[in-house]
DNA sequence: CTAACCTCCTGTTCGC
DNA sequence: TGCGAACAGGAGGTTA
């Protein structure tokens, strides 16, 4: 499931390659989660002008407007040079004059929406709510504290929310907490600041790390060349319920939250 | 306002 | 072995 890490690894694959393509066709196959929300022939002679990353969302930069991409939980990006045609799951095509942006999502949660500009209401519905980047300055430990005070909702369900911090999503939030040493159900508004530091830590730390590994490919997650990632094989919780855990070998555990499984190790994670 | 639940979708896994 | 049911989940929308 494409989190901050999978979006920043599809971006980073693909920000070089599209700077500067001029699109001279868009082909929609089946419908997203959204309509694109402008007449295909507006994008048409416009070139990307650069590829930036908010949240889970991928900015397309236009010439007139930007392109505004989310790969729900299913989602890819390939870029491809050749003219291979859309297979049943590709549901859009932006032929540039350097290649084919082809996005590829069998579950249809993905969304291509564009919009005029980044304050209009279109992109501000979308990313207007969005909480911290995790990976940028302006993510503090004291900041992390105060929105964690403002909750009486478990940590694991305000780190899902993204109105604190973005792109931590179910992988994330798990193996965060895990590093963090707290346990998933524990109170916002509980956690002191020792705990605040260390769960700050460890979200840079694990999103960090993913990015470094191409980030999690658990079913068919691939960059824009195509390319696997591998940090699943570091997980310590997500997806290991019942195996012992890596550190003090008492058996991974997981619960239900808010319809979300969460995993922990009742040894190395407080309450 | 918050929090709980619902919804979209299809490939995979599960139970009988 | 086959088949339908359950499950997975990002995140906006709805309801209480």
């Amino acid at each position: 499931m494409p989190e901050l890490p999978e979006v920043e690894v599809t971006r980073r694959s693909l920000a070089e390659v599209i700077t500067g393509a001029r699109i001279e066709a868009v082909r929609l196959g089946k419908p997203l989660r959204w309509p694109l929300g402008c007449a295909p022939s507006i994008l048409v002679g416009q070139h990307m002008v650069a590829l930036r990353r908010r949240g889970k969302y991928l900015l397309i930069d236009l010439d007139k407007g930007l392109l505004l991409l989310h790969l729900g939980m299913s989602g890819s990006l390939r870029f491809i040079r050749d003219q291979a045609p859309p297979g049943v799951h590709d549901h859009v095509d932006l032929v540039t004059s350097k290649g084919v942006l082809r996005l590829h999502d069998p579950r249809r949660f993905g969304a291509l929406v564009y919009a005029a500009n980044e304050d209009d209401a279109v992109a501000q519905k979308l990313l207007g709510g969005l909480g911290m980047e995790p990976l940028s300055e302006t993510f503090t430990e004291a900041a992390l504290l105060a929105g964690l005070k403002a909750s009486r909702a478990p940590v694991k369900q305000v780190l899902l929310a993204g109105r604190l911090v973005v792109g931590v999503g179910n992988i994330y939030a798990s193996e965060a907490l895990f590093l963090a040493g707290i346990r998933p159900t524990v109170a916002g508004n509980l956690i002191g600041p020792i705990r605040a530091r260390r769960l700050h830590a460890a979200i840079k730390t694990v999103l960090a790390r993913a990015v470094e590994l191409g980030g999690s490919t658990l079913r068919d997650f691939s960059n824009a060349d195509g390319m696997a990632g591998h940090f699943q094989h570091e997980a310590n919780v997500y997806g290991r319920a019942g195996a012992p855990c890596h550190r003090c070998g008492r058996a991974v555990q997981m619960i239900r939250q808010g319809q979300r499984s969460s995993y922990f190790c009742p040894g190395c994670q407080r309450p």
